[in-house]
DNA sequence: CAGATTACTAGCACACCGTGCGAGTGTCAA
DNA sequence: TTGACACTCGCACGGTGTGCTAGTAATCTG
């Protein structure tokens, strides 16, 4: 939340939008407030509902007050993400194999981004270059490096569990919109999503059809299935590291 | 474009918006002109320029008349969605190994979305239900059926490469926002991102750093990172396989 | 050919939105 | 006491999505 580097120590981004100097201690507003208040606005009630009059009446403030600690909506939007990436723990045990602590923090990354559902699709939708995620990014790489990647290799594992770890993060949040979709819960959507697949025409979709009348119940789990992708990758990269050694 | 199934004939989907009745054909305005305009528009100015009005405009007809042949702005959204696919090439030879019609698939899906990068995060953010995302992912599940996979192993891999497709498309049309990030191309953006990483503090991400300065040009590129863990999954499937057999 | 129906366009109006600007208010240092 | 500063707030501008209504032109029915 400070903006601080893995150490502790304050590292200072050029580019990362500085606090505006508080010198007295009257604080009504603050930006570590906007922007929590922004997420649990967001969580609450949807994307579209966040709009910085309606942040500045969440906040008992008046409608652009907002602003004087805050450039933009885009702006505030990067804060936000960064302080999403927070929520990711990255306190491992340094002694398990890298497998096993780079999945942690894939999982983690997900299930920060599941638990922020609305807040994905802008998850997917701009590069953060926050402290936070600067410092989730290093954390990852330091894992890989222990686990024996180096070079080129290292950056092409390093950008495939990225892309991975953000790819299911935003495929199992995207939204069913279209009729009937109205007020139901994510069970009820994903629930109705099957409904449409099962009733798809045979003929034309046999193996959709077959798909979602087939497949076990377990098999259609959203985190089964990020856990099958993940290893199946981590298996390819371990048997590659076998074959140069 | 037209809505068929696989085969060509017109499978109709319950959910589907049908297009309204034309009798005559005076046509000055149509849905896939809507549509194209509407992907044209994007594709030029960004989603921040597409509005309902500036499509009307667009089209040279009035501010609302768009509405006529489209519901809303979301349905909207989901036609161009589902046209988008309609670019994915599914004709491939099915004497080759499952490997690389599914990697040509992968392949032609995220080449699609780069080619339109301000429609990411729309495809990030919603669930297309449209003729030709099914027909995409039917002719993805022929594909792993006819190379094997079966069952539950079926649906995982399915997800699997579904969402890595899914996720490197979206992970490298992700905008980077901020002072200084105006009017540039995208190779200039990149070169910006990189150059924020080198400058760094080494103590606080030795590893970032080290990465962007040590890193070959090739193993920076997008398409090469997403070819290395693409096969690597392929790979870890591939063993899965033969361990079971 | 006359009339009715349909297909479609266009504009107004409403309630919102992001945000620049300037006028205000409270607190602190000198 | 005076000034500077940190901060809040309302106004106003030019936009947005879209429901509704009035209109027009083409087609269908008789």
């Amino acid at each position: 939340m400070t903006g601080d580097g893995p150490d502790g120590k304050p590292a200072r981004l050029a580019w990362w939008p500085e606090v505006r100097d508080r010198s007295g201690d009257r604080q009504p507003l603050s930006r570590d407030q906007i922007v929590a208040a922004a997420i649990k606005l967001i969580d609450a009630e949807g994307l579209d509902a966040f709009s910085m009059r309606r942040l500045g009446q969440e906040l008992g403030a008046g409608a652009t007050s907002v602003y004087w600690h805050v450039k933009d909506k885009d702006q505030l939007i990067d804060l936000v993400l960064d302080e999403l990436v927070e929520e990711v723990r990255i306190d491992d045990d340094p002694e398990q194999p890298w497998r096993e602590r780079a999945a942690r923090l894939a999982r983690e990354f997900r299930a920060v981004v599941k638990r922020h559902r609305h807040l994905a699709p802008l998850v997917g939708a701009r590069i953060s270059v926050g402290p936070n995620t600067l410092r989730g990014m290093e954390h990852l790489l330091s894992v890989l490096r222990a686990g024996g990647f180096d070079g080129d290799r290292l950056t092409l594992a390093f950008a495939s569990i990225l892309t991975y770890a953000l790819g299911s993060a935003v495929m199992d949040t995207r939204e069913l919109t279209g009729p009937g979709s109205d007020g139901k819960s994510v069970q009820e959507l994903q629930a109705m999503y099957a409904g449409m697949l099962a009733s798809l025409p045979t003929e034309a979709y046999p193996n959709l059809v077959r798909l979602v009348t087939e497949t076990g119940l377990e098999a259609m789990d959203d985190d089964v299935q990020f856990e099958y992708g993940l290893q199946r990758m981590f298996d390819g990269m371990e048997a590659e590291s076998r074959s140069m050694s």
